[in-house]
DNA sequence: TAAGATTGATCTATCAATCTTA
DNA sequence: TAAGATTGATAGATCAATCTTA
């Protein structure tokens, strides 16, 4: 018998007292962990957490500019996601859309100045939170076993993660 | 010196190489296990990740019933967001609330009977979800690894997260 | 006054439908 | 036809203001 086998008999049973807390104080966590960096992203520079992740992926370019396409497949939003969210980041100022020289389908995504002074802020606000609410308060061992652990669950859901990126 | 001191000055350093790496994997992970099991979810019984929460929250009450204030104490949910989520069950007919015998103020938030029908069904998705995605994919190291990072973060979050729940 | 709860406004996320060009 | 992108509708999350009762 082969443990895919033995796994798929498993999937259906209950979790087990270890899985369960363990599964419970993940997601407790997880969501807890989120609204207090997004909470002091948002004191420290105006920036909400979808703004600062579009504008932190344009600050890393060359010229501080991509495509809407590289932009999608760089963060892996859905399209429309992308689109209504740089139409608010346009209306703030933060950034800019440009026609594309290569294909006229194409958008160009632009980090405006105002938008680079901003996100600099934003990212100082960020480390500094990602120090004080998780690397500063885990062990070397336990940080290097949360990167190998998510590093496996991305594996595995390397399969089951596409469909939503379809359209 | 103590250690807090040399972690206070070490808190506006830029992550290093590997705690980037641990950061971004993480970061990754968390966001798309979440997308994944709220897709599951929804396509087995038809209930959102919020819908959920709160079906399985009651549905583990004697009676499936409870008060909106101990319901939020247990979700540690804002009271605004609760209160816009109960609207929209009702509406669909997960759960009826009613007045609250022994304080006027209070509501009373209850399962109807197509709510538990439903959250059942859920719960068995999600159990299974959570097997295919995470507990199934880690080592039983990892996951005792991973229970023991959330209860670390989440000790030293006790203290910053209270504030969204005053009002 | 404070606690429990609701409401309205705004921002975000997802789905389906649409529009334009390759 | 398919790819790149936008739009509209709907559900969810957050903030401030409000209402009622303890």
């Amino acid at each position: 018998m082969s443990t895919d086998l033995v796994r798929d008999a498993a999937e259906h049973r209950a979790l087990s007292g270890e899985e369960e807390v363990a599964w419970r104080r993940y997601y407790r966590m997880q969501s807890h962990l989120l609204g207090v960096l997004n909470r002091e992203l948002t004191q420290a520079s105006g920036l909400s957490e979808a703004e600062y992740e579009v504008s932190a992926a344009l600050l890393q370019q060359p010229g501080h500019k991509l495509r809407a396409r590289e932009l999608r497949r760089e963060l892996l939003w859905e399209k429309s996601r992308l689109s209504h969210q740089l139409r608010r980041m346009e209306q703030r100022g933060l950034i800019r859309r440009t026609d594309c020289a290569e294909d006229s389908r194409g958008a160009i995504v632009e980090l405006t100045a105002a938008g680079r002074r901003i996100v600099v802020q934003a990212e100082c606000a960020r480390v500094s939170a990602i120090r004080t609410h998780l690397i500063g308060v885990l062990s070397e061992n336990q940080l290097a076993a949360l990167s190998g652990i998510s590093e496996t669950v991305l594996h595995h859901l390397g399969i089951a993660c596409a469909p939503h990126l379809d359209g």
